[in-house]
DNA sequence: CTCAATTTGAGATTTGACTCTCACTTTCTA
DNA sequence: TAGAAAGTGAGAGTCAAATCTCAAATTGAG
């Protein structure tokens, strides 16, 4: 049985208004303006929970901390600024990603990470 | 000056053979098989050094700890085994990646990561 | 309401990956 | 070949992220 307090209201409320894929410090700091003493063990907690009900996934991107988002959002990619350090999110998929895999391999899930600079990067180059 | 010692020419050999990603634990297991006495640190020493040189490259999974492979073998992607946590190469690249990308950001590189069961794990899957 | 089951916060602990230290050994230039 | 420079192994140390502990507080079924 499985209680439902003010502070996994709060942090899913957290990634219910996030627009970005988050870390649990991020979760946390930010569920603190509702929840001044909330702890880091309860979002470690909850996200736990959350990713095994299915309510929230894990974004692992390759150099960075794991962030976590919403469920709901839809299948999508990234974009990480090597300037910057911020992830941006990628419109669309590219088809035929599976038939990558050799036979017998089964395919759960995959991830598409672009790397190199955003447009605001890009642009301030000539000043660097 | 870098002295070439029975080490790192057992390590350098452990990468030409590799068939695919190890992680330093691996990596010093299978060099083992020809210094018995290799420590870790030394394996952590010699992949610094031939980072440096650009002889090994880094890959850098999602959900998996850091893996090494020779620089000599050329652009490719990986699927990892949610089952074994082991490293598969992936043949072959799709088209089209760039173009995830918005307008005015300027594209390095790439990551395309599938995650599953590889053969012998999905194989197994039955007698679990 | 009541109260057993569950959750919480804070700090301690664990974990895992990696680096440092140090006494000893090896490499290779001069 | 002498000896300075570089490398080695083993274990201790570091660091950050994640988990555990436990007393106190909360939840919600009955």
């Amino acid at each position: 049985m499985m209680y439902l307090t003010p502070q996994k209201r709060a942090l899913g409320a957290v990634f219910e208004r996030a627009s970005r894929p988050l870390t649990p410090p991020e979760i946390c700091e930010e569920a603190r303006k509702e929840l001044p003493t909330l702890g880091l063990a309860t979002v470690y907690r909850a996200i736990k929970q959350f990713l095994a009900e299915g309510q929230i996934r894990a974004v692992e991107v390759p150099g960075a901390a794991p962030h976590y988002e919403s469920a709901a959002r839809h299948h999508h990619h990234f974009f990480v600024c090597c300037e910057c350090k911020r992830l941006f999110d990628l419109i669309g998929c590219v088809r035929g990603v599976q038939s990558l895999a050799p036979q017998g391999f089964r395919v759960r899930q995959h991830e598409i990470v672009l790397y190199g600079e955003c447009a605001a990067c890009a642009n301030q180059e000539g000043a660097l």
